[in-house]
DNA sequence: CAAAAAATATGATAAATGTCATATTTTAAT
DNA sequence: ATTAAAATATGACATTTATCATATTTTTTG
């Protein structure tokens, strides 16, 4: 396991706003985890009392509705800080952790932050414009979801999975979904996402073999997330 | 125009954390301002370069969709700050704001804040737990507008506006909104909106009155708000 | 006060989406 | 490799919601 203080994810994420000793401290006091895919990394419910840093892999961050059905709010990839939130208000966790393929984290006590919060202004003030951020982008998924129709948000959805995560080699995202977790992220149901994944397949704006998708028709996609 | 050292609307936002040197600072470079019913306050887009503390009033900060539909995506009220988020992300507004009612509201340049953003830890701390809040508080509208019926967020949001504004000394929900508003809020076509409020009243569920809502059986409409 | 404009209301209909049933394919387990 | 289980796919249909038309009521304006 790296120290912290030679480890280059922190350049993604707030603790790099942390001085050398800082980042020393840090590092003699956090613990390292392997996820598997499918494993959770917290609940609903659960008092986390800390932060993790995403070293490798992604998770979903999800809240169950009334209906039974779980919303993911919010894919966290390598470089994330997850957990901040609820360790600034001092709350059980609003969301349920889940990886979706196998994960490398690294576990830092709540003290440890917030005894950065404390001394290390440059630190809070990375942390506070990180969640204006999130908070610019939640309010504008609410607009989306409230305004735009499923097909729409698929569309958008796809170019924001490419956004996040890329390619890889061979053109596809690069990122594996089912068809339970697309739905997932843009409130709809399985079935309807299938049949509009289909729909956009046969249309030639993407490409679908197995978990693979590849986007053929950026263009095409843009205008349909638009309404065009 | 009150002095902010004496003004008691602070109290109920994070200018409460500022030492009495710092208010009485803010308090010699601020602006006062009044805003009519349907004014607006600032544009989508607009560079704020400060931050409103809202005296009196009610204002909708809503998005514009693609389709054209405004979407509200917050109510702010009496004693709540506005354009934090875009003053910490050195950013133009991402909403536009318009007065429900008439408003009065004090104007701090953004010079000043960023000031005490710096200077008190107290002060940041607690912005940055109330941008927490907001942050868990956005992510389940995101969760209810994915996953919920238009008769389920139209019930949420009558016992949403009854914590938020009580009621008037009538009984009825103390804020007085458009059923255009009320579709805006909740993501749906102004006729939908109006068809579901009749629904309500004919199930006795509410009480309307122009544009006065009475809620009359809250225990029904939680239950229709969890789909039971 | 009268006329015009805006907001509210309601019906008819179309489009979008969810639900249930079931088939097929893929993946996992023995 | 075979079976079981899970995921994906598709059809039929019901429900929800949007859209358009139009009527009625309320508010605003001159």
């Amino acid at each position: 396991m790296d120290k912290c203080e030679q480890c280059i994810i922190r350049q993604f994420n707030s603790l790099k706003a942390l001085t050398r000793d800082e980042l020393v401290r840090i590092s003699d006091c956090k613990t390292f985890k392997t996820i598997k895919k499918g494993e959770v990394l917290f609940e609903e419910g659960q008092r986390i009392d800390g932060v993790y840093c995403i070293k490798k892999g992604v998770c979903k961050l999800s809240k169950i509705s009334d209906n039974g059905r779980d919303q993911i709010v919010h894919l966290v990839k390598r470089g994330d800080l997850l957990g901040e939130r609820s360790l600034i208000n001092n709350e059980v966790s609003n969301l349920k952790a889940t990886a979706l393929n196998e994960m490398q984290v690294c576990f830092i006590p709540k003290v440890e932050i917030i005894n950065d919060l404390k001394k290390n202004p440059n630190f809070t003030m990375d942390v506070l414009k990180n969640m204006a951020l999130s908070l610019k982008a939640s309010d504008n998924v609410i607009v989306d979801m409230a305004q735009k129709t499923v097909k729409q948000r698929l569309a958008l959805m796809l170019l924001y999975l490419e956004e996040k995560f890329q390619f890889r080699e061979n053109g596809s995202l690069n990122i594996y979904l089912s068809r339970e977790d697309v739905a997932s992220i843009i409130g709809t149901a399985t079935e309807s996402a299938i049949r509009l994944l289909a729909e956009f397949k046969k249309k030639e704006l993407i490409n679908l073999k197995g978990k693979e998708i590849f986007l053929l028709n950026k263009t095409s996609l843009k205008q349909i997330s638009e309404g065009l």
